[in-house]
DNA sequence: TTGAAAGCGCTAACAT
DNA sequence: ATGTTAGCGCTTTCAA
């Protein structure tokens, strides 16, 4: 493999005006940078990245973070990470992965003291992340993706529920809804402080009070049997229901087998939203499902852009971002019904 | 940071000395070894990855190589990623995702020809794979996640179909069952030569004959319409099926609809297993859908250290292996119903 | 068993 | 506008 000192050789120059040249970093006669990139190109010269690193003590690499706990829904999507790793490639930056164990600390602390990276994508974050205390302490550039709302002080992008949930209401408002459940995920979660549920619960509410719209939210938590009785009450309890916002893809299942289970029929009888679904997903029901989709390109898009912005020191301070979800119009949704 | 010549400095010895301690590659005296170690430890040392690389021409980054061409099923799982991270990271290397655009072979050359890796794993192999001409071209260790049988002299580790149907098919008869569909992908994944569907094809037909079962193939592509139909008319054509076994998610969704739908339930009426489906995905159904999953971590586990143990020389032979399935018993399958 | 020193292939400060 | 050269922080050969 060719390296800087034989394309210097080649056009007679000296290797840091070959460096200059490719790197664009200091003014150079137009002849000789022509020259350098030509001789670059016959030798099929390519900068060793370790190289320039070490040199340049910057490594062109960022980390995205797991949590070694278990995820919840949502953003258990490998679109994440494959856009991700797009996003970093289209600004030369390459994607590495770590997952931690459940000890944790050390282990982060072992990672970073490699300095192999410029900066980290930290996913799921937690109320109180001890992973954040840690970035700051080494002072490693990062950006949090979904918010922690014990620290928001920190820069992050996020899912943009209270607009997600406006839209969402008074879409069904305008095709005559005024009877409408939201079916968030398990009551724990809530009382965890985990940001989808206490946001969505906070903006379900507040808009049902502007909306004017009699609204019930149910808790609903992840097992066969709970999702079960969950959605065989919620359909008892109120029969005037003529729509349900879901965000919680297991008693969606469960929900549609409930309604079609009654002998009612979707959308002609009771219309289904399901929010902060992620992308497809909702296309995999029958009658394939209307959803408020994250828009993962966006929040990849802005979370990466913004990281390197931070490495390459072009702005330091706070960037919050909330991205709002995207409307998918499919078959779960019409006019309410009047019983 | 403290560097190398920090701890050489603090115990007095040289850097080579430090080194040499530091990574076990020559004997060293105990006594030495033993300052060498807690002075490091005191000053917190930890080697830079990058220094490292390029003293030693190993980077101890792999890469996982993602095709920019639309996936199949089944291999779309974050679980893929983050188990390889945490395998990669058991041996002490990172990961880094690469995605390439659909142009492709320039973007691959120009990552492989800045040498930050070590080694690849390459996804979603299809027939006469370009990429894998240009890995072999420039000598990088890789191995394939899913075969690709135009290229049998390279290594692979993939799930073993074989076994998969024959204990499929072997379970559904010790339950009675002798009517059996198999509801495959689509019929123009198979004409392309797709290795899932090719092998669950001839897996079956071969079983088939072999246990002395009636069964009959369908392929099913994924449009909502398209699913529907071909549901509709395989439900219809032979009634005397007790049982279905399913490599393709979306016509599941459409055929429990279409069973439940003719007033048929599961188990009772009809069995149904889904194959090859990804770990958790089939429980996501009500009932939960008896299948046979991909063992993921043993997948990843095979490749990463298959892939390591090439980069480290230890073995470079061709090595494939072939990976069961894991039978997870739900509520969708019974005995066959005498009708 | 240990040390000295030559790289690894670049970048960037310092000269000119 | 270009060249010289000192690192970057390690590993590893060569010598002792």
């Amino acid at each position: 493999m060719a390296t800087i000192k034989d394309v210097a050789a080649k056009v007679g120059v000296s290797v840091s005006t070959v460096s200059y040249a490719l790197n664009g970093t200091r003014p150079i006669s137009a002849e000789k940078k022509e020259l350098i990139l030509k001789a670059a190109q016959e030798l099929h010269y390519s900068p060793r990245a370790i190289a320039r690193s070490l040199a340049s003590k910057r490594t062109h690499i960022i980390a995205m973070l797991f949590p070694a706990v278990e995820r919840g829904l949502g953003l258990s999507e490998i679109d994440l990470i494959t856009r991700a790793a797009k996003e970093a490639m289209g600004h030369a930056y390459h994607l590495v992965i770590w997952t931690l164990q459940t000890s944790g600390e050390n282990e982060l602390r072992e990672l970073l003291a490699q300095e192999l990276v410029d900066g980290i994508i930290l996913m799921e974050v937690h109320k109180h992340d001890w992973r954040i205390a840690m970035l700051k302490e080494v002072d490693v550039p990062f950006i949090i993706l979904g918010r922690d709302d014990s620290a928001p002080t920190e820069s992050y992008i996020d899912v943009d529920f209270f607009d997600t949930m406006m839209r969402c209401i008074s879409y069904l408002k305008g095709l005559g809804h005024v009877h409408i459940d939201f079916i968030n995920q398990s009551e724990k979660s809530f009382n965890d402080g985990y940001g989808p549920v206490t946001h969505t619960h906070e903006a379900f509410h507040y808009f049902c009070a502007n909306f004017d719209i009699n609204g019930k939210e149910y808790f609903c938590g992840w097992e066969n049997e709970t999702v079960r009785d969950c959605i065989a009450s919620l359909l008892d309890e109120r029969s005037e229901t003529s729509a349900y916002i879901v965000m919680n893809d297991k008693a969606l299942t469960g929900l549609i087998a409930g309604i079609t289970g009654k002998g009612l029929h979707i959308p002609e009888d009771i219309s289904l939203v399901s929010i902060i679904s992620s992308a497809g997903a909702a296309s995999f029901f029958l009658p394939a499902l209307t959803a408020f989709e994250m828009d993962i390109n966006a929040m990849m898009g802005a979370a990466i852009s913004q990281l390197i912005a931070k490495i390459e020191g072009r702005y330091a301070e706070l960037s919050t971002r909330l991205i709002p979800c995207i409307l998918r119009e499919r078959n779960s949704v019409g006019k309410a019904r009047v019983r």
